[in-house]
RNA sequence: GCGCGAUUAGCUCAGUGGUAGAGCGCUUGCUUCACACGCAAGAAGUCGCAGGUUCGAACCCUGCAUCGCGCACCA
């Protein structure tokens, strides 16, 4: 057996076994296997992404899951791979081609420029398959798998024109949102909303006067005051697009006015007041400027009016308005200024006010998003009402619970989901079009369309559809197109899902309508087909101040330094114990500190067992000779299976983590080792023996119980100690043992009296070091044997036992469970002393008239449970015997 | 406006009807033969506020406040 170094280096014992377990081949997952199936497909990450925070979390958990379903006997697959990312890798290409060739992906063209982004992924990509080895994933690497493998990609195009002949795919003329920065159409989903502060202008739109030439009622003094209508917009640049003035109908202040015309003061035109009831009269000045081309609001009005759209804004966001010279080409947030002075030259802006609303930003580009008319394709949600009844009926489960309310809201109010993109790097739409041949209802706009997964019959005559589809349209197959045939029939539906609540509309909700609709299982029953049972929701990872972890704030670690510092075992540790399901988390490194100090405990811990000769590795427990010390540590070892079966059910990692913590280095360590030193220097050969067995069952089972929250360590302390075959990651869990309770009993009396006697030791300023004697009085019979263990724990030269003790006044006392405990020292404090006892006569005083207040309440005697009441007895009378022997005590010093 | 979550020790958070808990930080003592990434002891909280239910509320109910998130509105 090796003998362990002093202190445990994580980076040499981390790699040597990742690798070890990679050669063995033991993640991966066998299809043919009898053993019932566990399966868990990973959120993809970014092919060119690097490892976060968040992903720390999020596989660490996976990880937990798969190692300890191995080890409860289910053949376990996790399915690993990653995402195409479009947008997001397309953007981060077209960058760098500016940067090092000052070049556009259009100079490029189509082709080249997807050859360079390929080139891109493959320098880039990978590094974070990397960073999830080195943090222990133990992932079926063989079945790793990428969107745009080349079945994945004919998986999407199916898809597609499956939904398409279906009905639930179409194309259509409708506003959806622009991202001008990206130069593409987004999701919904994709936009956020912000609180910006900006300003209302209030604009002045001359009433035509039928009975005065218009054109002149600006500049002829002495004519009659022109008449105005004024109008509240907090975006005057896209007057030029305005086709209609509307009020709300039974507004008395614009009654009148309906159905007459104004006068458009940019590109100056006449446009009709209408009147609308979706106009609030209590906003600005009750009038609406309506812009149908740039609003989705003002489109509706629009349709409902008939009304001409004029678009004056280019795809880039500048204005397009050769009309208005002065704007024509100019960025829209400065024509909006530009706008304005125009406006106040013309004097027909009244006012300008402060004002903040809410403004849509694209998630990706962070710039403001422009509601655009524009052709696109669409998807009509497919088996809603199933999804919803899924998750309601609990054939798919939340945790945390309340995810599953802001699902049922989404799916409740879904709308229709814009999946094209006017981007290269995605999965091309198999869309075509050529001129219609025989004008039927059925091509739209003088097109023929084809759809289909080969190209049409004569392709020459046609041309295919530009643009590519949404990212999530291909990650919604994620769950089932990842695997094989025979991996399907063995592994769908998966056993988790473990991601964070942001994706919960993208993905999560997204693979739920898949499943129902295209049935990938092996049968058509609806429990077959959803892609999870369990869906875990992480919390987001925020810095110590509350805020999201992002690269411009520049308070996002790098998880590879953490590692680098406190082990992958220690930054796992830190990170699950401090994970609160459902709450975000605040990263604090100390945190992960202590990881790695526990990690360093454990280590130590095994030294200390080591330096006692070789472990047994079949420890046998013996009841018969067990002290006391050891049924009290194996009670608290199988509590700690309860505790952590019943966290694990409801995926509260954090109490796992906390639970193994506490056992290991409050039970095991601070009290059972200090404990079994007795045994263990004692002479006695046979309870030496077996305070070592206990030792050895304990580690063992430990070391399996932690291994999934620290698969390395453990793995590296089961082969030092040779507790079984030659990987942990197989062995079954550890089952209760059967103890005696009485010498648990017995156990915390002891303790109690430790407790007592140290603390006694440190309020009279006995230093650490300093060897004192205790005497205990005991009050009842007392085992000699626990002496030297008593002794041992309090530090002392000698603890006497002394029924007929008299102490000397001022000689400080403590009541305990066995006895009055004197500590004995040279010249006693007397003053310190009485000053002590009046604190702790107080502190009891305040305890026992609590006790008595309830025991008096007639109602509480009456109502509580009988358990209860006798435990308040119970107290009384131990409050009361404690209360007169340090009065007894007290009473002596006077 | 609707919904969700949070509010407990200086900090980060557990605790979900019956004597307020942990880690960090702080104070004190200790290089004691596994571990100073350690050991021991300690100080520190009218559990956001106000009502209600109950013999009993940090916990259940109602309202309010503050913070965060999501959805909707946003001229």
């Amino acid at each position: 057996m090796p003998e362990l170094s002093k202190t445990y280096d994580p980076n040499a014992v981390e790699p040597k076994w990742y690798a070890a377990w990679e050669e063995a081949g033991y993640f991966r997952a066998d299809a043919h296997s009898p053993k019932p199936p566990y399966s868990i497909v990973i959120p993809p990450p970014n092919v060119t992404g690097i490892l976060t925070l968040g992903h720390v979390l999020n596989n660490t958990i996976q990880d937990i899951l798969a190692r300890r379903a191995r080890m409860q006997g289910f053949e376990v697959l996790w399915l690993p791979g990653t995402d195409h990312a479009g947008v997001g890798t397309q953007t981060a290409v077209e960058k760098n081609l500016r940067k090092t060739e000052n070049k556009t992906r259009q100079e490029l063209g189509r082709e080249e420029f997807i050859r360079r982004v390929v080139e891109w992924t493959e320098k880039h990509g990978g590094i974070i398959i990397k960073q999830l080895k080195r943090l222990g994933a133990s992932c079926d690497w063989s079945r790793q798998r990428y969107t745009f493998d080349d079945d994945y990609v004919r998986a999407v195009e199916n898809v597609f024109v499956d939904l398409y002949r279906k009905g639930f795919v179409y194309r259509g003329r409708r506003m959806i949102n622009w991202d001008p920065a990206a130069q593409t159409a987004l999701s919904d989903e994709e936009v956020i909303a912000r609180p910006q502060k900006g300003k209302l202008y209030y604009v002045r739109y001359e009433l035509v006067d039928e009975t005065t030439p218009a054109r002149t009622a600006l500049t002829i003094a002495g004519s009659p005051p022109p008449r105005f209508i004024e109008v509240a917009t907090t975006r005057p640049e896209t007057i030029m697009a305005d086709t209609a003035v509307a009020v709300h109908p039974d507004d008395p202040r614009y009654l009148a006015l309906i159905g007459m015309q104004v006068w458009r003061p940019l590109a100056r035109e006449k446009l009709p007041i209408i009147g609308d009831a979706a106009i609030d009269p209590k906003f600005g000045t009750g009038v609406l400027k309506v812009t149908p081309a740039h609003d989705t609001l003002d489109f509706e009005i629009g349709v409902r009016h008939s009304l001409p759209v004029i678009d004056v804004l280019h795809p880039d966001g500048r204005i397009n308005c050769p009309a208005v010279p002065e704007l024509d080409g100019v960025e829209r947030f400065a024509a909006r200024q530009k706008a304005a002075e125009l406006l106040a030259q013309a004097d027909l802006l009244t006012k300008e006010e402060p004002h903040e609303n809410n403004v849509g930003f694209s998630q990706r580009s962070e710039v403001p998003i422009e509601p655009r008319l524009s052709e696109q394709w669409f998807l009509r949600y497919p088996k809603t009402k199933e999804a919803l009844d899924v998750v309601r009926d609990h054939l798919i489960r939340f945790f945390p619970r309340h995810w599953e309310k802001v699902y049922a809201q989404w799916l409740e109010n879904i709308q229709d989901w814009c999946i094209s993109r006017q981007i290269w790097w995605g999965h091309r739409i198999p869309a075509w079009y050529r001129k219609s041949q025989n004008p039927n209802p059925k091509s739209q706009g003088g097109e023929d369309i084809y759809v289909g997964i080969e190209p049409p019959p004569d392709p020459e005559k046609w041309r295919q559809d530009e643009d590519t589809l949404d990212t999530w349209f291909s990650s919604w197959l994620w769950a089932y197109e990842t695997m094989d045939e025979e991996t399907r029939r063995k592994f769908y539906p998966t056993s988790a899902l473990v991601t964070g609540p942001d994706i919960i509309f993208f993905w999560v909700a997204r693979m739920i309508i898949a499943g129902l609709e295209f049935k990938p299982g092996n049968s058509e029953k609806i429990q077959d087909n959803i892609p999870f049972r369990d869906v875990f929701l992480t919390g987001l990872i925020r810095d110590k101040q509350g805020r999201k972890m992002s690269k411009s704030l520049g308070n996002s670690p790098d998880p590879l330094d953490l590692i680098g510092k406190y082990g992958a075992d220690g930054l796992r540790f830190g990170l699950m114990r401090i994970a609160p399901s459902g709450q975000d988390i605040a990263f604090d490194e100390k945190q992960i500190e202590e990881g790695r100090n526990f990690a360093t405990k454990l280590w130590n811990a095994a030294r200390f067992r080591q330096m006692h000769g070789p472990s047994d590795a079949n420890p046998q427990i013996d009841p018969q000779t067990l002290s006391i010390y050891s049924v009290e540590v194996l009670s608290r070892f199988n509590e700690l299976l309860v505790t952590v079966e019943n966290a694990y059910r409801e995926y509260k990692f954090n109490e796992v983590a906390q639970g193994l913590y506490d056992f290991f280095w409050g039970d095991y360590c601070d009290w059972f080792v200090e404990a079994a030193k007795t045994d263990i220097f004692a002479e006695d050969e046979v309870q030496k023996k077996s305070v070592l067995a206990v030792m050895d069952f304990v580690l063992s089972g430990f070391l399996r119980l932690l291994h999934p929250f620290m698969p390395h360590i453990t793995e590296e302390l089961w082969s030092v100690f040779g507790f079984g075959s030659e990987t942990i990651q197989f062995q079954p869990l550890p089952n209760p043992v059967e103890v005696d309770p009485s010498g648990v009993e017995k156990v915390r009396a002891v303790y109690d009296v430790v407790r007592a006697g140290r603390n006694l030791r440190a309020e009279s300023k006995v230093p650490s070091n300093k060897k004192t004697s205790f005497v205990l009085r005991p009050s009842g019979p007392i085992n000699e044997r626990e002496v030297p263990t008593m002794s041992r724990l309090l530090n002392a030269e000698e603890l006497k036992l002394d029924p007929k003790f008299q102490a000397e006044a001022g000689v400080p006392v403590a009541v305990t469970p066995l006895g009055e405990l004197f500590l004995i020292i040279a010249t006693a404090d007397k003053a310190a002393e009485r000053e002590r006892l009046d604190k702790e006569i107080a502190r009891l005083d305040g305890e026992l008239r609590t006790v008595n207040a309830k025991l008096s309440n007639a109602s509480f005697v009456e109502r509580a449970p009988a358990a209860v009441v006798e435990e308040h007895r119970k107290r009384k009378t131990d409050f009361s015997e404690q209360l007169s022997q340090l009065r007894q005590a007290r009473a002596a010093m006077d």
